[in-house]
DNA sequence: CGCATCACG
DNA sequence: ACGTACGTGATGCGC
């Protein structure tokens, strides 16, 4: 992605310069020159080499779609002999010689951007550099914007209000952004002094010699001090240091050639005209043989999304400024006339909320925005009298009006406060946003809006924020069609997000003495561990520091340090494993550390988090790549069970209602099933349909042994790789976690695949899948983009390809829980009974015991036939007081 | 605010 | 030679 400093953006946005033309100037040899060399060698079948290509062009069309130039334009050097020879002989002499692999493709590109209609510019004898700052000096002259992207900080100099620098950082996938505050702030200079910097300094790749002995640290100094070359050789005999004196004064025409050399030269023999740098749009019909002649497979992807994404858009981006919808203001009369009218409206109303923070779930609205066709109106709980908002309430729950709203499942929540509930969600656009683009973070009504109208900045008042919704709706209507994401957003997503409302009014009921008790007894453990450890250690420090902890273990005990993370010793409780035995403080540690989470983690947190007797969790579902939900403000999802210690805890939640009795139902082995459903592999379909254990069959088939003769220590091996299957296999991940070495679980792993080739062929097939396409989806079509098959980076390619191998499985499992979540909720309305947690393969509902049988049936049933696999779906039912006493549970359908 | 750590599936 | 299992959220430290 492309990175510019926070500063520049607000920058940018608060001058309004996005009113004024906005050229692009790119320094073709530059960029070049970084993409050469960050990029692996990358090359077409037939040993062309393609990185610069790859790297370029990626770049340019990035640029081309954030940005959205009006003009553009790649310079390029043509360096046969340049002006700058003529003034001084040795320039650029240190230079090394274009490498073997970069020359070639100059030519390629130059080919490329011919048939893409981008504009280029070179000059015999000038190097880009100038040809940059002659089209900058013109195009400020017309009034443009202007954003220079180059690798070369000489372009520094070029800086004004109207132009802003971009230097690749790291090769050049990310840029940073200069603007005269931002080359301030990094070097108090003002940007016509970056030649007299040079001057001094010299550059070494250019050969522009400079005064020796002056880095850029004395040249900055003497900068401040003295402003220009000319002032600090006037002024040499005042500075500080003899031998920086004498330097000064036996080069000082040396630094004043050096400054010549290092100032971009504005005035070329060329004609140009800026028309000539016009935008247009590239078109297909020449861009893709010109790509796929150089096997650019990845930018054509590129250019694919942002071409089809632009086709729809088109006249969207184009005519997307917003239009002003009127704000009808209405009397009393005037509201209760219009709510009847919308009560038989078939046109959907787009609501926005406002609201302030309660103690209660959601909180307490304060004023609603409504927009529909081509009018907005505004109505707030201060203006109106009781009998419209009663009216106004009563539309809200009607299920025949359909509704637009960003975030259907917070309106919910506040209707629900008093009583009320929100029907007839006909789009929700935060949903809707996110199935479009998982990655996204913010989903607010601007955010939304922006993603359709970007230079848009806030909005005046709640009307026209529903107005603005309301327009951009169709977009993502259009966006969710063209992506096929329809079904998954009507059938599952808007509904389930009721579900969640449901789930998180309820909450779940939670003692609070016995919780208190738990910490009070951990408490005290705690503090004698804290005693133990300062004794043994014979220091105290804080041992929830790590840095502190390091240095204790590490440097003053003298243990052995067996790995590192980026800030200094790991002591994390793997290492410290490895060292139980070489100190009696470690074993302290870990319980302490252990201890230490389940209190400030679950204990106190839990007991911030408690209201009347229950917690409300807040299920997030824009969140995660995959599909899952998750929980925060506190998260449910993780509340301790592999150590018994922290299983305890689980004893503290119950059902909110007296008497009632918790049941939990999870499915068994839902992401291998799912794997086995993908892969039609013979084996593990069998196993499946046998009803085996998959673990006890993997081990037989892995070690070639009866399923009698397999161990308990085989069987934990084949656990270990039916996990890792899921999470994409890697040997290195595999030893680690059955710490053996890396050869067995290199042998493992192939004995695996030998008898699952089915699971093989299709975790190659999916991968390969990914690589063209860019993304992969689950069975319910749900998308996920890989961006990191197609990073410069190996270890981020192969992250994608294991990304590639999970997420089809995790999120299709994720699909089914929803699916199977809404149904549940559905079918046990006739009941006491309530859904009170999801944790991702498991359902935790709370019945009245009355209804236990039927509840605990409908629950196994709905789950288990949500949606049939190729493998039957197993669930297991446990039932219990609290969520740590829970025993298995099996419901049968037997008449009474 | 990033990092390290650790809780869950 | 390098750095790796997939997906999350909360806490505390230290810059």
């Amino acid at each position: 992605m492309l990175e510019t400093s926070g500063y520049d953006i607000v920058k940018c946005e608060e001058k309004g310069v996005f009113t004024m033309p906005k050229m692009l100037i790119l320094d073709g040899n530059s960029l070049a020159n970084r993409a050469f060399y960050a990029l692996p060698l990358l090359t077409t079948s037939d040993g062309r080499p393609t990185n610069v290509l790859q790297g370029f062009l990626t770049m340019l069309f990035r640029l081309e779609q954030e940005q959205h130039p009006d003009y553009w334009v790649v310079a390029f050097d043509k360096t046969k002999a340049t002006v700058r020879i003529e003034q001084y002989a040795g320039y650029k002499a240190q230079r090394k010689a274009t490498p073997e692999g970069l020359r070639p493709q100059f030519d390629y590109l130059k080919e490329i951007l011919a048939e893409l209609d981008v504009p280029m510019l070179e000059l015999a004898g000038y190097e880009a550099d100038d040809l940059i700052a002659a089209v900058t000096k013109q195009a400020e002259a017309q009034g443009m914007q202007i954003q220079v992207y180059t690798g070369d900080r000489d372009a520094l100099q070029l800086i004004s209000p109207k132009t802003h620098i971009y230097l690749t950082k790291k090769g050049i996938s990310e840029v940073e952004c200069y603007d005269e505050h931002a080359l301030w702030e990094r070097y108090q200079l003002r940007p016509h002094q970056i030649i007299d910097l040079k001057g001094l300094m010299g550059d070494t790749s250019d050969n522009i010699p400079g005064v020796p002995g002056v880095g850029e640290k004395t040249a900055l100094k003497l900068l401040w001090e003295y402003e220009t070359v000319e002032g600090v050789l006037a002024n040499a005999e005042k500075v500080s240091g003899k031998k920086l004196q004498s330097s000064l004064k036996e080069y000082a025409d040396q630094a004043r050639l050096s400054k010549t050399l290092a100032t971009m030269l504005t005035e070329i023999p060329l004609e140009f005209s800026l028309e000539d740098f016009i935008y247009r749009r590239p078109q297909a019909n020449k861009v893709l043989p010109a790509l796929n002649k150089y096997d650019l497979r990845n930018v054509t992807r590129i250019w694919q999304e942002r071409h089809s994404k632009d086709e729809e858009a088109r006249q969207d981006t184009a005519e997307m400024s917003l239009a002003t919808w009127p704000v009808r203001e209405l009397s009393e009369e005037g509201w209760l006339t219009q709510i009847k009218q919308w009560q038989n409206s078939k046109t959907a109303l787009t609501l926005t909320c406002r609201y302030e923070r309660t103690g209660l779930q959601g909180g307490r609205w304060l004023e609603w925005g409504v927009a529909v066709s081509g009018e907005s109106f505004k109505l707030s709980r201060e203006e109106v009298s009781s009998k419209v908002s009663e009216a106004w309430l009563e539309l809200l729950a009607n299920e025949q009006v359909p509704k637009i709203l960003a975030d259907s499942k917070t309106v919910d929540l506040l209707l629900g406060n008093e009583n009320k509930c929100l029907k007839g969600v006909s789009f929700d656009l935060g949903l809707a946003s996110y199935l479009i683009q998982a990655s996204r973070t913010k989903f607010t009504p601007l955010d939304l809006v922006k993603e359709y109208v970007p230079m848009l900045d806030a909005f005046d008042s709640i009307a026209e924020e529903a107005a603005a919704l309301a327009q951009v709706a169709p977009k993502y209507q259009k966006d969710i069609e063209n992506l096929g994401l329809e079904d998954l957003l009507h059938t599952i997503e808007e509904p389930l997000s009721l579900v969640l409302a449901q789930m998180e009014r309820q909450g779940i009921g939670i003692d609070i003495e016995q919780l208190k008790h738990f910490g009070e007894g951990i408490s005290i453990t705690l503090k004698q561990l804290e005693q133990d450890i300062y004794d043994l250690a014979e220091s105290s420090f804080n041992i929830n520091s790590p840095k502190q902890l390091g240095t204790i273990l590490f440097e003053k005990l003298g243990l052995v340090a067996a790995k590192k993370t980026k800030t200094g010793y790991s002591t994390d409780a793997e290492t410290l494993e490895e060292l139980r035995s070489a100190h009696p403080v470690i074993e302290k540690i870990l319980d302490y550390r252990q201890l230490n989470k389940l209190m400030s983690t679950y204990v106190n947190g839990l007991l911030a988090q408690e209201k009347e007797g229950r917690i409300h969790t807040t299920f997030q579902q824009t969140v995660t790549a995959t599909g899952r939900l998750s929980s925060t403000e506190p998260n449910l999802q993780n509340i301790p069970i592999r150590l018994e210690q922290g299983r305890q805890l689980r004893k503290i939640f119950h059902a909110t209602e007296p008497g009632y009795l918790l049941l939990s139902a999870d499915y068994s082995q839902i992401e291998l099933r799912i794997l086995a459903h993908y892969s039609q592999d013979p084996l593990l379909c069998e196993s499946f349909a046998l009803g085996q254990d998959v673990h006890t069959r993997t081990a037989a088939e892995v070690f070639g042994v009866s399923l009698e003769a397999v161990t308990s220590d085989m069987r934990r091996s084949a656990k270990a790789v039916n996990f890792g299957l899921v999470y994409g296999l890697t040997e290195f991940g595999l030893s680690r976690d059955l710490g053996i070495p890396r050869k067995e679980s290199k042998f493992y792993i192939e004995q695996y695949f030998k008898r699952y080739s089915g699971v093989k062929y299709y975790l190659e097939s999916i991968v390969a899948q990914a690589k063209q396409d860019g993304q992969v989806r689950t069975l319910f079509n749900r998308l996920r983009r890989i961006p990191e098959l197609y990073h410069a980076n190996r270890v981020q390619r192969q992250l994608g390809e294991r990304i590639a191998m999970n997420t089809p499985v995790q999120g299709t499992a994720a699909d089914i829980m929803k699916l199977a979540m809404i149904q549940v909720a559905e079918g046990i309305k006739p009941y006491r009974a309530a859904v009170l947690l999801q944790v991702h393969d498991e359902l935790l509902l709370q019945v009245a015991p009355e209804d236990l049988k039927k509840v605990a049936l409908i629950l196994k049933e709905t789950m288990e036939n949500a949606f049939p696999l190729s493998v039957p779906m197993t669930v297991d039912c446990k039932v219990g007081p609290n969520w740590y006493d829970m025993k298995p549970y099996q419901p049968n359908d037997n008449k009474e």
